[in-house]
DNA sequence: GAAACCATAGGGGCTAACCCTCATTTTTAG
DNA sequence: CTAAAAATGAGGGTTAGCCCCTATGGTTTC
């Protein structure tokens, strides 16, 4: 493993499994320029390491506590433009992929395939501003291209506060009379916030929005409002 | 780390994360004779190297590709008495805590307290017939065994072999009319069996059945019929 | 062969959710 | 200020699923 340049890397890396942690940071030190800085075992120690330090790249898994792998980016990638950001992750889900696009992310590495794949996702990442993302999941994406897929997250986008309220809500089991207590609004206007949803999600159907919260529960709970 | 015995303990590990493998091993073998013999990145390769060599310790993902570490532990545990098993998991569910007793499985190890934890419960497993279960979730099971909770497990088991097809069916989001049509009988008995199985699951109200299966879809996949 | 169970099927009632349309008030934006 | 958008409410219709009942033919079991 050899570097064309002698400039070290300074590498922050966060996840909540420490043996995982240790793996990790053995592999990335078994190139002699990459130096792993620091290590988080949480989100929130990891954004305030970085935040107060200079790093050249943070490998943030995306499932930690206190803070996940998405909000810390969300956070960081506005103020510091130099710092290069890899998830590390176990889902191959292609909406995760998007979402991590969207944050200014530049390399997505299954864990599963991580041995063989952070170094050259480092290598990449942290030489230009190139992206990296496991071929595996690339296989994905392209297969996911081929089919006209609709875009929930623009759809998200056009609810309305109330409908984002109320989507919350039947995401959590409820039905329209038991939100309508919690809102204390009218069941009627629950039921035509509900109608609106389905219109503006393209639902159709019994039980079409609950079958939508059950299939997007992780997009709804990161919904903002 | 001292080690009354000198007796070299052999240790299978099986979990798909290279990385993660990498770490377990290196902490295992900073006990003098603790011996990382095999690794494997699937419950299958898993479970041929344990039945065609002589091992004294398994230590295995729950997820894994292939046969996952429940499907490893119920195959093994007739055969090789006395061989022990620890699971590594991230999943602090009571319900999979039940489950692995079930299987004989002697040791239950939370992930994020793996370093911690993994030696004890090497320990503890090996030297005797003892239990080692991680503290966190003793303490979720002692908050589980305060409450009477329902045993969805015999209730699956009351199910009828119609009832568990449609059971099944319901599961993957087809309505009755589509059940219907796919087993060929009439919407009228599909929907008296959707009746009986809530009867049966002590289900009521409206959609009850549908979010049953949401919130179990993994007893689900795993019933058999 | 009677009892028990199962799969099948139908009648008929009820409700929650879906699906229109319309109307009022409040908030927001240009 | 005005126009658009959002939030609230309602009337009224359809449907899927829940729930109660009965009934018939087929197994299994004692």
């Amino acid at each position: 493993m050899l570097e064309p340049e002698g400039k070290i890397i300074k590498i922050l890396i966060a996840d909540d499994h420490p043996i995982f942690r240790n793996g990790l940071k053995s592999v990335i030190e078994s190139v002699a320029n990459y130096s792993v800085v620091h290590e988080s075992d949480n989100g929130e120690d990891a954004f305030k390491y970085i935040c107060e330090n200079e790093i050249d790249l943070a490998i943030l898994d995306v499932e930690m506590p206190i803070m996940d792998g998405f909000e810390v980016a969300k956070q960081l990638h506005v103020e510091k433009k130099s710092l290069k950001i890899i998830f590390l992750t176990m889902f191959k889900e292609e909406r995760f992929v998007n979402k991590v696009l969207d944050l200014g992310v530049k390399g997505y590495v299954l864990k599963e395939n991580a041995v063989i794949d952070i170094l050259n996702a480092i290598k990449i990442v942290s030489t230009g501003n190139k992206l990296y993302i496991s071929p595996i999941i690339e296989h994905y994406l392209e297969a996911r291209n081929t089919k006209a897929e609709y875009n929930y997250k623009e759809s998200f986008e056009s609810l309305t506060n109330s409908e984002k309220k109320i989507l919350k809500l039947i995401s959590e089991n409820k039905s329209s009379k038991e939100i309508s207590e919690l809102l204390f609004i009218s069941g009627k206007t629950v039921e035509n916030h509900r109608s609106n949803i389905c219109k503006k999600l393209e639902l159709t159907g019994s039980n079409a929005l609950f079958k939508f919260t059950v299939d997007n529960k992780f997009l709804i709970d990161k919904m903002h409002f």
